[in-house]
DNA sequence: TTAAAAAGAGGATTATAAACCGTGGCTTTA
DNA sequence: TAAAGCCACGGTTTATAATCCTCTTTTTAA
């Protein structure tokens, strides 16, 4: 359950870092609040499938890359 | 947006059919609700990564499978 | 060691996913 | 001619994703 939000949440922040994108960056980017980013990348909320094609597009990876 | 909802829905439907599991036998497998089921089926909701992989062990696949 | 940048943390509110109750329609088979 | 299987669809409620805001802590660079 959480398990799974943390993994993803890592693996975006990796990806993230990859690219050199801070986090508020990011964030501007997919048009998303910083702290719910920051949410994002610790695990601490289950996002909707939306989100992380948004995130992906962000990212410009696909949501295989992402998931765990 | 909704396209996307659209076309995992449709997905969902196609491996569920390839199983040969009726919508509510597969709510029941999936401990989801049989109405939710038949939303998310015509992308008239936009599921959460947790469902999306709930979904997943029930059919037997990877997300990769069912994301467009 | 200090200032600035980056990330953590949390409260309050809003939007919506998900649960729970149902009805009706269509099709197949007993 | 039901009886059962299968699905679309609606209304209401509950849980939580997502927004917006502020303040604190950690990290980085000068």
């Amino acid at each position: 359950m959480k398990d799974l939000a943390k993994k993803l949440g890592a693996n975006i922040r990796a990806k993230r870092k990859e690219k050199g994108l801070a986090q508020d960056k990011f964030a501007e980017l997919a048009d998303l609040d910083r702290s719910y980013v920051g949410r994002i990348e610790r695990g601490e909320t289950n996002i909707t499938v939306d989100k992380l094609y948004i995130l992906t597009q962000v990212l410009g990876c696909h949501a295989r890359d992402l998931l765990p």
